[in-house]
DNA sequence: AGCACGCCGACT
DNA sequence: GTCGGCGTGCTC
């Protein structure tokens, strides 16, 4: 019996529009197909304005809003049953409402490109092959001419099912063609048999030392809650992942393993490969779509036991989730800085939430949202010290470059330890955060300097390329032989890059090789690799290089390190800049020194008196970050205070400015100014000219991450239907990680 | 976003 | 005469 009220699908299609469409579930259809397929999470293809497009059930109901006799049909059904487990359906609309970002862009940005345009999910499973109906039947005395194919059809009958991958040791592909072609043979898709538990291990974990089995001991794996795990790099944290995980596996879970891009490396793969006998997929940006479709069905299946990947990797479903690890969790790269604006270590704790299972976030250097969250009992903190007992303290000197000389951005005094280490057998490490040859070109005459037509920026010297590069809109031309300005010849390249350094530092030592790593030295594939295979050997060598240097790889030989430029991070325009400015001096710091000698730290500045360049040297990563969060309580800043920001930008500077008033009027007429939620700008961003565009922001803080949601939500309605938007690229950013 | 409609400018 | 520029409106 037909229900007399209509069934409606409420739709999230792929579009900026921040709504849902409601589509009518055409009677025959809904008669003949399976309850399954009607139901939140599966794909439908409909008629949306004048074209048709995939979108995503987001919910059954019997009325809509909008009049029934303008609703049109669902033109198809794709999915026999949910894409997603409910689980991860939920999170995607928690994190589309939080981030104020439109869920069907949310939905369809975030799925495998396959899956968004509308394919099946492919049949999973190992590919195997068995005796047809006809094969079956076939008597001995056929295929006598073809004793391969003979061969083949007897393995079959006495074993049944056979894989693919075993009889392609013995069987070439065109023997199964042709056997196929027969229709003797079909193939048959099976789950690959489970791993016996007393096999999961290939190689035995490392015994734990104490402060990592207090740190076993005080994770729970059997329901949510989320563990800071402290420890600088050689403290050992991966162990503590690795038996974490072998814990879940033997209970039949997934483990969901988040790195940030930079780490995410075939050796960091190998880690886990080589301890666990389970299969594992990598969610790297190197994967065709076809391959990345396959590694999100077999994690949604439960055929992958341990799912690694980098920020988009949070948005992968899970059979039987367990565990969540997010390794250096203070990294940048968990944000996305465009589009869906989402942070997925946020959002990994939200899910672990959900899903009730454990997560851990690991660093040497936690943020300071993260430590807020210690202090307030959300997560613990667990401490790992090293395996020697205390933290060997790297061996600080600030060189004072006000009064000390310096060549190609090389102090003297460091030059000479840097020469004392090479003799001595050991390595070097050059961190410089800023890559090319001189960050400007100038005049000597006129005073001219190189500017980029398109952005507020200066021209990069590249000279092993002979061009001015901007590196924020990848602008370039050839190095200029005379100033435009004056005609002199006088043309210099001022300050220093990490190619001027390589260079110095390799005419001062022509005998030592000098590698470079920067975004320009590792564009070649298997450069990253030639430098880590030349630093594992231990030969003595100088490494020279950008921020790159200072994520993830550890350098056994390398004894001192030396910072060319602390300034930098000292006076950043960010509220964040002082904690990046700890993390990443950490972090570089932490590359250096083996277990028994700790490494020599130099770091040149101006500013040898900073007070919070003294304290991070004297006092640690640790007690840094402690005197910073009370500054962020007193300035009012997050974590303290929740923040989101309107973001506009146009090629007229005017136009972005004005869409902001709007965007801050609009504001304002819902929730006036208070204490509790106030409003500052529309400010030109910190680089107001971009590629060509102006760019302008708009800040909201709030006490409650309720108003300001509630806030954001009425705003981002009444600016999308305002037609002045059509004339700028706007977006909200609700914690912003850069203003 | 993507697509269509509509109304003004310089051209086969 | 039309091709096409982008401003405006709409998507269940």
């Amino acid at each position: 019996m037909a229900d007399l009220a209509p069934l409606i699908l409420r739709i999230a299609v792929p579009s900026p529009l921040r709504r849902l469409f409601d589509y009518l579930v055409p009677e025959a259809m809904a008669e003949n197909s399976s309850q399954a397929s009607l139901q939140p999470g599966c794909r439908v293809t409909v008629n949306f304005g004048r074209r048709e497009v995939n979108g995503l059930i987001i919910e059954r109901a019997a009325t809509s809003e909008f009049a029934l006799d303008k609703l049109k049909p669902i033109s198809q059904l794709i999915d026999s049953e949910p894409l997603l487990p409910s689980s991860l359906f939920k999170l995607f609309i928690w994190a589309s409402r939080y981030y104020q970002h439109p869920i069907g862009d949310a939905l369809f940005s975030t799925l495998p490109i396959l899956l968004r345009k509308g394919e099946l999910p492919p049949a999973q499973g190992q590919r195997c092959w068995q005796l047809s109906t006809f094969g079956k039947g076939l008597g001995p005395d056929s295929l006598k001419q073809a004793r391969k194919q003979r061969a083949l059809v007897d393995l079959l009958q006495a074993e049944g099912i056979v894989s693919d991958e075993r009889l392609a040791e013995t069987f070439s592909r065109a023997i199964l063609k042709q056997l196929e072609q027969k229709t003797l043979i079909e193939p048959i898709f099976q789950a690959p048999p489970a791993i016996a538990l007393e096999k999961l291990l290939k190689q035995n974990p490392l015994s734990l030392y104490s402060s990592q089995q207090v740190a076993m001991d005080a994770i729970d794996l059997h329901s949510f809650n989320c563990s800071l795990l402290d420890g600088i790099t050689g403290s050992g944290k991966t162990e503590v992942y690795l038996q974490s995980i072998e814990k879940v596996l033997r209970y039949g879970r997934q483990a969901l393993v988040l790195i940030p891009e930079i780490s995410l490396t075939p050796q960091t793969e190998k880690r886990f490969r080589d301890r666990f006998n389970v299969p594992i997929v990598t969610l790297h940006s190197g994967l065709t779509d076809k391959q990345r479709l396959n590694a999100w069905m077999q994690a949604r299946d439960g055929t992958a036991k341990i799912i690694m990947g980098t920020r988009s990797a949070i948005f992968t479903p899970l059979q039987a989730p367990g565990l969540i690890i997010l390794d250096e969790e203070h990294d940048q790269s968990y944000k996305q800085q465009e589009g869906f604006r989402y942070s997925a270590r946020d959002l990994a704790v939200i899910r672990a939430q959900q899903e009730n299972i454990p997560i851990i976030l690991g660093s040497a250097t936690p943020s300071l949202e993260s430590l807020n969250n210690c202090h307030k009992g959300r997560y613990q903190h667990l401490i790992l010290s090293t395996r020697a007992g205390n933290a060997v303290q790297p061996d600080w000197k600030v060189i004072d470059l006000k009064t000390e000389r310096s060549d190609s951005g090389i102090a003297a005094t460091t030059l000479t330890a840097i020469g004392d280490t090479l003799k001595n057998n050991h390595q070097v490490l050059v961190f410089l955060n800023r890559r090319g040859y001189a960050p400007a070109m100038l005049c000597h005459q006129c005073g001219w300097t190189a500017e980029c037509k398109s952005c507020d920026s200066r021209l990069t010297v590249h000279r092993a390329r002979s061009r001015l590069i901007c590196h924020h809109c990848d602008y370039q031309q050839r190095i200029p032989q005379q100033c435009p300005c004056c005609l002199s010849r006088q043309l210099v390249a001022a300050g220093e890059g990490t190619e001027r350094s390589e260079a110095f530092l390799q005419r001062c030592f022509p005998g030592t090789k000098v590698l470079r790593v920067d975004r320009d030295s590792t564009r070649k594939k298997g450069a990253m690799q030639e430098v880590f295979d030349t630093a594992d050997s231990g030969q003595p060598c100088i490494l020279i290089g950008t921020q790159m240097l200072a994520k993830g790889h550890h350098f056994e030989n390398v004894t001192l390190v030396a910072v060319l430029d602390a300034d930098s991070g000292l006076f950043s325009p960010d509220f964040r800049g002082h904690e990046r400015m700890g993390q990443l001096l950490t972090q570089v710091a932490g590359r250096s020194g083996r277990g028994d000698a700790p490494g020599r730290v130099f770091v040149q500045t101006h500013q040898p008196d900073h007070p919070l360049l003294e304290m991070l040297i004297t006092r640690g990563y640790g007690y840094f970050a402690e005197q910073l969060i009370p500054q962020r309580q007193l300035t009012q800043l997050p974590p303290f205070r929740h923040m989101a920001v309107i973001r506009a930008e146009s090629n007229r500077a005017d136009e972005a400015e004005a869409f902001l008033r709007l965007a801050r009027k609009i504001a304002e007429s819902l929730v006036p100014a208070t204490p509790e939620l106030s409003y500052l700008g529309p400010l030109p961003a910190i680089m107001e000219k971009r590629a060509g565009r102006f760019r302008y922001l708009l800040q909201v803080e709030a006490d409650q991450r309720g108003a300001l949601q509630s806030l954001l939500s009425a705003v981002a309605v009444q600016l999308e239907n305002h037609k002045d938007s059509r004339r700028v690229r706007w977006s909200i950013d609700v914690d912003p990680q850069e203003l």
